[in-house]
RNA sequence: GGAGAUGUGCCGGAGCGGUUGAUCGGGCUGGUCCUGAAAACCAGUAUAGUCGCAAGGCUAUCAGAGGUUCGAAUCCUCUCAUCUCCGCCA
């Protein structure tokens, strides 16, 4: 969310923001809303310090004292009720503003505008017919989708054998090699209320990409971005203590609403799936967020590198961002069933849009105090890394190699061609 | 799921209709003293909104939302959270 008076102070540069996010904002509105706000707010805090020094004379019962009182309460009342309706309507206007990418961030209508900014890896060259995921995974006993149908509908999947352990494997990996990096571990929790969607800016506009739950105010959450960027919601941090930085696991569910018919075979897009996931809580500081924004991204292609994966970086255009995000940068690990890099990890600045939905301020060394800046990217996720792993490692005999950091972690070195019972 | 209790500032803990944003104690910050430290003493120590160039004023906030009243931390209703006991259960 921004705040009114930066709206107010940049109107022409929140208007064309929204423009390149491809979203249609009314700042006038807002603006003139806001102005009747301010000024039902001055005449009811005329009348309420009448009506207080009012009642400090203590004048008990009846009177004239008495008599204005009541006329006092009618017309707070009635402002009151007014200022309801203008703040109900302000703050739904206001919570749909996007936010205002940096500089550097390309301008596009849609995907076509992202930019690679670098490679890594070998695309590898098979001297065979390889198989995709699905087809190693039946062939295997690795991946069960039929049954993932039948017990969980439409996306549901099992993994098996070899692959279930890859998949822990893989998330303890990783968790282990942030901690080591100072980065704080968090098992977060999937059920949240709506303040932590509508604070991670989910909400208003991903309501239909989530479920809920039959509970008053309980949701799936989507990524544990939602639960740990809350965590310290409605808090004042110390200075000192920041950034905060958090290895977060969590189950991630999502329910692919808008993508009916888009990757519907195998472990691409899911409606449940695992995820690490890093989060940053920093001072309000844009070189320190580029800074960090850096590290997360460095953290992740180091894991993709670890892993042997080729990947690609690309930065994201104003079109194919979120509404919350300043600069975004989608890690594209290479898939080659899809004979294409598919998106493994993303990485974004929030600056204060998040924070302020969640009231995390922190106090600096003069006494005052700050909207935080808030920062995450995926450190991995899966099953969908399963693709990359199982297809880009596939050999000529049928087998799947395991790479090297894994190997002593899941007691094996390859997924043998044959069908294993473990 | 059933029965009961409780929710006050960074923490502990008063207050139970009328200058209470809130006694007091602890903590924290600054200062005095001291070779240094401790102790002691002094001062300060919430958040948000709103008006103002500023100094500063005003308003709101005692879990949250409504209500009663001229006036509410104090009374009423609902919600939420926590604790204890029983039941169930990884």
């Amino acid at each position: 969310m921004l705040s009114l008076d930066f709206i107010r102070n940049n109107k022409e540069k929140v208007l064309q923001a929204a423009k390149n996010k491809g979203r249609q904002v009314d700042l006038d509105k807002i603006l003139s809303l806001d102005d009747q706000r301010r000024k039902l707010i001055q005449q009811a805090q005329v009348l309420r310090e009448e009506r207080n020094k009012l009642a400090k004379q203590g004048k008990p019962h009846s009177g004239e004292g008495s008599v204005r009182g009541r006329q006092i309460k009618e017309e707070l009342k009635k402002i009151e009720d007014d200022l309801t309706k203008i703040q109900t309507q302000l703050d739904s206007l206001v919570s749909f503003v996007p936010n205002v990418p940096l500089p550097e961030v390309p301008i596009s209508k849609d995907a076509t505008g992202n930019k690679e900014i670098r490679k890594w890896g070998k695309i590898p060259r098979f001297d065979f017919k390889p198989k995709s995921h699905i087809e190693l995974g039946q062939a295997l006993d690795l991946i069960d989708l039929e049954r993932g149908a039948k017990i969980s509908g439409f996306r549901g999947y099992f993994l098996k054998n070899e692959a279930a352990i890859l998949h822990f494997a893989l998330f303890f990996y990783v968790f282990n090699k942030l901690i080591k990096k100072d980065y704080l571990p968090i098992i977060a929790p999937a059920v949240i209320k709506s303040l932590s969607l509508f604070g991670c800016g989910q909400f208003p506009w991903g309501e239909q990409d989530t479920y809920k739950l039959n509970d008053e105010d309980a949701y799936l959450a989507g990524t544990a971005e939602q639960p740990v960027t809350s965590y310290y919601s409605g808090e004042i941090l110390n200075e000192k203590d920041l950034p905060k930085k958090f290895v977060a696991f969590s189950p991630c569910f999502r329910k692919e609403a808008g993508a009916y018919g888009k990757d519907t075979k195998g472990l691409y897009r899911l409606h449940e799936f695992w995820k690490v996931e890093q989060v940053i809580i920093a001072k309000n500081n844009i070189e320190e967020a580029k800074k960090l924004h850096e590290e997360l991204q460095a953290n992740c292609e180091e894991i993709l590198q670890d892993l042997g994966l080729p990947y690609r970086v690309m930065i994201m255009c104003t079109g194919d961002m979120g509404e919350p995000q300043m600069k975004k940068y989608d890690t594209e690990t290479w898939m080659p069933s899809r004979q294409a890099y598919g998106e493994t990890m993303s990485n974004s600045i929030m600056g204060d849009f998040q924070t302020r939905r969640l009231k995390i301020k922190y106090r600096k060394k003069d006494g005052s105090t700050e909207y935080c800046f808030s920062l995450n990217n995926t450190a991995l996720a899966s099953p969908r890394i399963l693709i990359a792993l199982l297809e880009n490692y596939q050999q000529k005999d049928g087998s799947i190699l395991i790479p090297k950091i894994l190997q002593e972690l899941v007691g094996f070195d390859k997924i043998k061609n044959e069908i294993t019972t473990l």
